[in-house]
RNA sequence: GCCCCCAUCGUCUAGAGGCCCAGGACACCGGCUUUUCAAGCCGAGAACCGGGGUUCGAAUCCCCGUGGGGGCACCA
């Protein structure tokens, strides 16, 4: 029975690299009928972060990765979450102890220092020595009594290992490469490193699929599972996905982003370090610190906020920075799918169907991938023209709601149409940023200063004139249709011997406030003919 | 510094010794279409990291070099 599991800890969104773990975990479980198992790992109590469980699993839910066991379905290995499964670490590591595989140590952070440091100044690689006698259970207590952090060590045996990836093949490990590493902190909670064996034997899991930065944790695993007399699971190590520029994806690519916004604008005179401060609600040390390449010193809704103020984007990197900018859960998967995995020779949009059908650790690629929006944008827009129009609509009810866009309170018959209206767009906020304005109100409407110029008042006032004809073109309209409005507009063209995008073009930015809107017939007859005359009107009161 | 992994167009990749003077997709460039944007259509350019082997034959196997990446926490 195959059983995989993914294994975050909540400390935030689920990152797009997690979501791919997360999805070949469940590929590959549904391709061999195994079960697919969540399991929240929360040791580091001080690291957990309030309600992070519940976007990480909401996310997961979007892209359409449900777990067959999890905190939410729970299963017949529960509880899945680690900090709920204490009893089974303490037995685990009581049994190490006992049996002289594991010992306490109880140096301080600052003693451990001093000797990394020596170590490094010798240019010797720093391994924890292991004293030649193990301490007694009543030594450490006494440690403990006298105010000493006390840890467990495990012993790792002096030899050499090599440990099977189903991805990289045979690895080996020479004798003596690792450290004693501590699986119990000695403020009670086990480490990943042990809590993670001990749950992937009682869970019984069968497979382990993660990130390759891993890899070099396997042979201390493995060690451990020897040790504990579990058989270990087999692994497959993925190989890592990073920014198209090679560097790491991370949230601190978005601190860089603002932050470079923020200097310039400051550079510029616009913004002073107290209006950072100001508007991202934060202290003004704490502004500056940030400002000063702390990226800890603000926290995600203030970076958020002065993004905003500053008008830069931040780069997605989490799944909900994805759902937020309009992308579809089934395109951000197939794109990330594709990134280390091939479904062999030319295969590229898949449904989730296929993916399962062709998934296999032979697909799987050995080096690093880069994650390519443009493509992931080429997948999307791909996506959107060939999702059916109650896909779409449902995809763009469910962005419209998380984005809190206006649009949200359109009704089904208008939203669809307004859809079909847009379509080749790229991702769902391209229709808002398409068809908005026609649903605003009408002096809300901003006029492009740009095109202004380029369409109304080039060849002096060419444009205004257009409209200034149209208006009784259209007023005379009596069955307010496409073909009506389309012909008034071409009629109009005709008779004053200039091209469709004469008329066209004024018109649109009379409406919309600028150059771009969907098909200008149907921008208008969507409007309605009192909107439309009424923004022609007030276009014309500002020449 | 030590340990480990990796290496085909700018990017994601196909390729499991002859089918490959290397295929697809995105991007890029050129053109078409056009009442805007986007989409769409047609076309061009673009890669086997280097050096040694093995073999009748190597993108594919081996070795070395180089380059890239990961790991070396009481974080996961």
């Amino acid at each position: 029975m195959v059983r995989a599991r993914f294994a975050p800890s909540p400390t935030g969104y689920l990152h797009v690299g997690g979501a791919r773990t997360a999805l070949f975990n469940w590929l590959f479980c549904r391709k061999h009928g195994g079960r697919f198992i969540l399991r929240i790992e929360d040791t580091d109590i001080l690291r957990n972060i309030e309600g992070a469980e519940r976007k990480l699993l909401d996310d997961l839910t979007w892209l359409g990765i449900e777990p067959d066991e999890g905190p939410d379905q729970g299963g017949p290995y529960g509880p899945y979450r680690q900090s709920e499964r204490r009893d089974l670490y303490e037995a685990a590591v009581n049994k190490l102890l006992e049996e002289g595989k594991a010992y306490y140590a109880w140096d301080t952070p600052d003693e451990l220092d001093v000797l990394r440091k020596a170590a490094q100044a010798e240019k010797r690689t720093f391994r924890y020595p292991r004293p030649a006698t193990l301490p007694t259970k009543a030594e450490a207590d006494r440690a403990r009594a006298e105010g000493r952090p006390v840890v467990v060590r495990f012993r790792v045996p002096d030899e050499p290992i090599t440990v099977h990836d189903e991805i990289l093949g045979d690895v080996t490990f020479g004798a003596g490469e690792m450290e004693d590493l501590v699986i119990y902190k000695s403020n009670g909670w086990p480490t990943y490193h042990f809590a993670v064996v001990v749950d992937d034997y009682h869970m019984q899991i069968s497979h382990v699929l993660r990130a390759q930065e891993h890899l070099m944790n396997t042979p201390k695993h493995v060690f451990m599972q020897r040790a504990l007399g579990y058989e270990p699971p087999k692994f497959a190590h993925l190989p890592l996905v990073f920014n198209i520029d090679g560097t790491k994806m991370s949230k601190r690519d978005k601190h860089k982003v603002v932050r470079k916004a923020a200097k310039d604008l400051i550079k510029a005179g616009k913004w002073s370090a107290d209006d950072v401060a100001r508007i991202a609600q934060a202290t003004s040390k704490a502004a500056e610190a940030w400002l000063d390449k702390a990226d800890t010193e603000l926290d995600m809704e203030q970076v958020t906020r002065l993004a905003a103020s500053a008008g830069v984007v931040m780069p997605e990197i989490d799944v909900h920075d994805f759902k937020l900018s309009g992308y579809l859960p089934e395109a951000l998967t197939n794109f990330v799918a594709l990134i280390g995995w091939s479904p062999g020779g030319d295969r590229e949009m898949l449904t989730r169907q296929e993916m399962v059908e062709y998934f296999s650790f032979d697909g799987i690629n050995k080096a690093a991938g880069r994650f390519d929006r443009e493509k992931l944008l080429a997948v999307n827009t791909t996506y959107c023209a060939e999702a059916k129009p109650e896909r779409l609509l449902a995809a763009f009810r469910d962005w419209a709601a998380c984005v809190d866009s206006s649009m949200k309170s359109l009704d089904d018959a208008t939203l669809s149409r307004v859809i079909e209206l847009c379509k080749g767009m790229r991702t769902l906020a391209d229709v808002v940023s398409k068809a908005g304005p026609l649903f605003a109100p009408d002096d809300s409407i901003v006029f492009d200063p740009d095109a202004v110029t380029k369409i109304l008042q080039k060849k002096n006032g060419q444009g205004y004139a257009m409209l200034e004809q149209m208006l009784p073109a259209l007023e005379s309209i009596s069955a307010w249709t496409v073909s009506e409005i389309d012909g008034a507009i071409k009629g109009l063209a005709e008779s004053a011997g200039v091209s469709m995008g004469d008329v066209a073009q004024p018109l649109r930015v009379a409406i919309a406030g600028r150059a771009v809107s969907p098909a200008i017939a149907e921008s208008v007859e969507l409007l309605g003919k009192e909107k439309t005359l009424n923004r022609v009107r007030l276009c014309l009161s500002r020449r």
